[in-house]
DNA sequence: CTACCGGATTTTTTT
DNA sequence: AATCCGGTAG
């Protein structure tokens, strides 16, 4: 990362004030030697945070505190691990705390859990999770659930807790008909949510910000403990994180934040970018560090994606330059379609490997995780060794997560969503009426359903359903003593005992994905127990929980890294190629209706190009397959904001015969269609606007272009790029 | 209670 | 295009 690295010591004593400081640039040296008060280090793209900051925490550890008060909330637990690793080879230990915002909440409401009435064994919720309580919340209030899309009231009660509004505020709040039927759904959830002891990502945050805010106690105990707060990414912090960072640095003020305005990518899930604009104004005498030289890029690289950002009109102004080389221009590719555009990419991977480029080098990066497919199949065709950024992909996936399920009941015997989902997981006879029996049975005792699950006297009211429960239950009997183990023998317990794995290997179609998945897990899962020691399955279950798409990439695997631009934030890479520029996908545009944020949209590609340390490349295709049917593409407004000095076009733009001969008049021909070309053939009657009539004589198919010799009225003969010519087909009957 | 069939719908991005 | 959900038949 970086060119900076932290020197390495010799010894594990602590480096000197002096040793962490060494080789830093006169701005770097400022932000990392600042202590006391707010600081505000505005970051241009590469121009060595992490290192300063990362840097700043040793210092302050060396010099002012004790490395258990500081603590360093980062954007992904990945970039979390690195800094920890960094911050103990500077020989400060392990004891300071450097986490994600979602991971500390966890953390602290795990540890005073009782301040806001929870179990200590709550469970992380995921998206799909809560997507489920949602739907039962739409069903319990007897809401039509035509009118009331899940994903919909999913996001609005997401951003309702971002903005740190509980069902009681929000119904206060409430100004239209609309909200006020919103927070009886929203009230209605949470009741379930309580209920099963489960927290949603967005309550982690909120019962954190809460708890701060209306416990003195709790808040002071805090703010002693941690005195030094560093928060990276600060221009991607919704309200309740804001609110978190403020109440905890209120009393000794040291507040510093770090990021980018332009990098701000996360405005659709409540980031503000306001919380980074007026730091200065919530903290009166603030020092403020920018960092503008870029070590990171190429200058053609760094031209390009300055140029892109300076189309953004609400923007704090910035210079970044550098003392990097020259580099490459920046390749724009125009391609037919997915395929191909794969094909092309495996093609410059292959070369650039042959050439000496480690895989490490390589990525790809996409606006929509579904573009990655025809990558996938095009990589593994070219043998070309790849990883996907996913994190939780990976335990979305069916068997992953009814395994979870069972380990999430024997924890907390509240989680009746889990509990539901595996009473009959694999099939054990137990149908949806004996299971809304013990739930009348349940809310008729006032007990949990797993209560009434384990209580023989129920089952026998059950008659024959009762004896499949009552098997149901001795497994969870069983399967309970493991939890107090290390999580990898759990899960293996579990996996077996549970006849999950019998399930799986019984299908007559046996197919080894999903006891891959489960394999990888429990190897997981072990690498855990053997790391932590003394952590436990609760822990496991929480780390898991919160696992990052970006959390998953290993820099060292050895292969071509696959991930969405959203996830590239704070990576790097030498060779960086770009898919999918084009209009309505990367300025997204999911329907008619939205217009999107073009802006935010617009620092999104910022932040992927800005990744490239010297060579980067950005493909688009003029017929793309979205939503099951094929469309055609207008080439990304965004490229055409690029500086034409520093772009390569591919392929060349000179054909010279073009009447319009602009880049636009390329980006959305007229002419015939590709589909068309299909069925062009030798003898197929064309005209051309500057040679007029004239008849195919050859023709030649290639991976992207098609080739065709053209012989015309007036006996010029000339071979032309199909897919780029303004050549039409004429029919047979038009020539007179 | 399970298995199967056909219509509807989908995630854009993530902790 | 592929998956998921709900309804119906066995």
């Amino acid at each position: 990362m970086g060119v900076i690295d932290i020197p390495m010591l010799s010894e594990p004593s602590n480096a000197t004030a002096a040793d962490i400081l060494a080789g830093l640039t006169e701005p770097q040296r400022e932000a990392a030697a600042h202590t006391e008060g707010p600081l505000l280090v505005l970051a241009g793209a590469g121009s060595g945070k992490t290192s300063v900051i990362t840097r700043r925490a040793a210092y302050i550890a060396a010099t002012v505190a004790r490395p258990h008060e500081v603590l360093a909330i980062t954007f992904t637990n990945k970039a979390a691990g690195e800094m920890r690793d960094r911050v103990e080879a500077l020989g400060f230990g392990r004891s300071m705390t450097v986490c994600t915002f979602h991971s500390l909440c966890a953390r602290l409401l795990r540890v005073y859990h009782n301040a806001v009435g929870l179990s200590q064994n709550f469970t992380i919720y995921d998206q799909d999770d809560s997507r489920a309580v949602i739907k039962r919340a739409i069903r319990s209030c007897e809401f039509d659930s035509s009118n009331w899309p899940v994903s919909k009231v999913q996001a609005q009660i997401s951003h309702a807790k971002n903005d740190l509004l509980d069902p009681d505020a929000f119904e206060k709040n409430a100004t239209h008909w609309h909200e006020e039927q919103l927070s009886r759904l929203y009230f209605a959830y949470q009741k379930i949510l309580t209920k099963e002891q489960g927290l949603d990502f967005d309550d982690l945050l909120m019962k954190t910000a809460l708890a701060l805010q209306h416990d003195e106690e709790l808040r002071a105990r805090l703010e002693d403990r941690y005195r030094y707060v560093l928060i990276d990414e600060y221009q991607d912090t919704n309200e309740a994180q804001y609110r978190i960072a403020h109440l905890l640095t209120q009393k000794h003020g040291n507040l510093c934040a770090t990021g980018d305005p332009d990098q701000s990518i996360y405005g659709w899930r409540g980031a503000n970018i306001k919380n980074i604009l007026r730091f200065e104004e919530d903290h009166e005498g603030a020092k403020v560090v920018r960092l503008e030289q870029n070590y990171r890029s190429t200058k053609r690289i760094l031209s390009a994606a300055s140029r892109l950002i300076l189309a953004n009109a609400h923007r704090k102004k910035k210079d970044l330059w550098t003392e990097n080389p020259e580099g490459k221009k920046v390749r724009v590719v125009e391609c037919e379609n997915a395929e191909e555009e794969a094909d092309f990419i495996c093609a410059q991977l292959r070369q650039a490997m042959s050439g000496g480029r480690s895989a490490n080098d390589l990525a790809i990066f996409y606006r929509l995780s579904s573009l990655s497919l025809a990558l996938e199949l095009a990589l593994t065709r070219a043998g070309v060794p790849y990883q996907i950024a996913r994190g939780q992909a990976f335990y979305g996936r069916r068997e992953i997560k009814d395994l979870l399920a069972y380990i999430r009941v024997l924890i907390n015997p509240a989680d009746a969503t889990s509990l539901r989902r595996i009473i009959n997981t694999p099939t054990r006879g137990i149908g949806k009426t004996t299971v809304s029996k013990l739930e009348t049975a349940a809310q008729r005792t006032g007990r949990s359903m797993l209560d009434v699950v384990m209580d023989p006297a129920e089952l026998q009211a059950l008659g024959r359903g009762g004896t499949r429960v009552a098997e149901f239950a001795r497994l969870l009997q069983e399967l309970k003593p493991y939890t107090d183990g290390p999580a990898a023998d759990a899960l293996r317990s579990v996996f077996d005992k549970s006849g999950l794995h019998a399930s799986l290997r019984g299908q007559e179609t046996v197919d080894e994905i999903p006891l891959e998945n489960v394999d990888n897990l429990i190897a997981e899962a072990k690498k855990f127990d053997e790391a932590e020691p003394e952590g436990t399955l609760v822990n496991w279950l929480e780390q898991t929980a919160l696992l990052g798409d970006a959390d998953t990439i290993d820099e060292h695997a050895g292969r071509v890294t696959l991930m969405t631009l959203h996830a590239s934030k704070g990576l790097e890479f030498p060779m960086v190629f770009i898919v999918g520029l084009e209009d309505e996908l990367l300025p997204f545009r999911r329907d008619q209706d939205d217009w999107g944020d073009k802006e935010e949209e617009r620092r999104l590609c910022f932040v992927g190009m800005t990744r490239t340390k010297e060579e980067l490349t950005l493909t688009h295709t003029r017929w793309r397959m979205r939503r099951g049917r094929i469309q055609r593409n207008v080439r990304s407004p965004f490229i055409e904001e690029l500086p034409a000095e520093e772009i390569e076009w591919l392929p060349e733009q000179t054909d010279g015969f073009s009447t319009a001969g602009s880049r636009h008049g390329r980006s959305a021909p007229s002419g015939q269609l590709p589909h068309d070309i299909e069925q062009w053939q030798v003898g197929t009657l064309v005209r051309h606007p500057r040679y007029d009539l004239g008849q195919v004589i050859a023709i030649r198919r290639g991976a992207s272009r098609t080739h065709a010799t053209i012989k015309f009225q007036s006996g010029d003969q000339q071979t032309f790029v199909l897919e780029f010519a303004d050549l039409t087909r004429v029919d047979f009957d038009e020539v007179g």
